[in-house]
DNA sequence: ATCTTTTTTGAGTGATCACTCAAATGTGAG
DNA sequence: CTCACATTTGAGTGATCACTCAAAAAAGAT
């Protein structure tokens, strides 16, 4: 199989699982939105967790070269934290139907099936310490006062990007969700505020 | 069947669906935790997901009555809402390491299965609006400027609680556990003190 | 104790699950 | 064109899925 149809199948089966998640999607689907029979299929990854773990990579790959690109496309470092929040908001219709898959899969997959939830939480782990980056360079930048704690600053701003991703599935939009938004980046710009008084 | 046979298969159920979700939690599962042999559970609930909805119902039941029984047993109304928050995380270790069933069925059956979804929705609809009566009993007892937005504020109290379950499941305790429940619950107690001047 | 009604039982239903493999098809070298 | 090799195919595997129902057991009525 070329390179650029591994991706490709990879890229479908992404979808597939984020919108459908692990249990509920069956090879049926698997081979219909592949466009693959079962034997490529094995051929190509062992198995359906191993697709799985493989999409789930793929997924986390793109996130975070998302992230990084957004954050290099910025000037000040703690606005683009901010300005990342209010364009994941922004892009959610309709694009953005369902919340992050790594979440989606650690709810999913907890008592049961830890070779799924275990990848899950690194990946999540993976994504706050990229937070973690961002709000140092804020500080290296002199946004932010430079006894803030990093570590729990991205904590805290992974628990908004959450709640956001929740909020959108759940439907939230408009004037509400403009609010919402205020509501969750309020904490951070504070930060600045005191900062720089 | 007797109710309070009734009673505790669907708290059992709550108990596997909780733990496992509802895709993954087969019939087999279900005979063994209710102690109930197939034909009796399609005589007593009509289908896997009438008993799902079922065991749903019972679990937002509880966990309304259980917010309900909180508020009640305290004298300031925004104290209850901000020390529910600190209960819930006190509670987990290791009683609570499951997210809310309501958001796991959120996650779980988006794309697919909108039959649960709808309900799981709804439920988490009826639980903002609890937070939302807190709020304005805050508001009542001036502990809240009466400019405050009730409906925001219960939705950002809600998105704090979805944040708080989700660190939890992702293993979150001690000294961090206890820095993240003080940022979540930082800009309540702001706004008290805000009114308070 | 006997009959009626209700409830429980668990083997069995067809469907679908993840997965396999011999055969067919495609590919590149000489 | 021919042959050796790599890949794809899809019918078929046993297992398990949610679910049914005739028969057995239990409960109630008289």
């Amino acid at each position: 199989m070329p390179a650029y149809d591994r991706d490709a199948a990879l890229e479908a089966a992404v979808r597939l699982f984020w919108s459908k998640g692990y249990h509920a999607t069956s090879l049926k689907d698997l081979e219909a939105a592949l466009n693959m029979r079962p034997g490529s299929i094995y051929a190509a990854f062992k198995s359906k967790q191993a697709l799985f773990l493989a999409a789930m990579e793929r997924y986390f790959e793109k996130m975070q070269a998302g992230f990084r690109a957004h954050m290099e496309g910025v000037d000040v470092p703690l606005a683009g934290l901010t300005s990342f929040l209010r364009a994941y908001a922004e892009d959610a219709p309709g694009a953005r139907v369902h919340a992050c898959l790594l979440l989606k899969t650690l709810l999913e997959a907890t008592a049961t099936d830890s070779e799924i939830s275990g990848p899950a939480r690194d990946y999540l782990n993976r994504m706050k310490a990229e937070f973690e980056a961002g709000f140092n360079a804020a500080k290296e930048a002199g946004d932010l006062p430079h006894t803030a704690d990093a570590a729990r600053l991205a904590r805290r701003y992974q628990a908004a990007l959450t709640a956001l991703q929740i909020e959108l599935q759940r439907g939230l939009s408009g004037a509400e969700l403009t609010a919402f938004v205020d509501d969750l980046i309020e904490p951070f710009e504070q930060l600045a505020r005191e900062d720089a008084s």
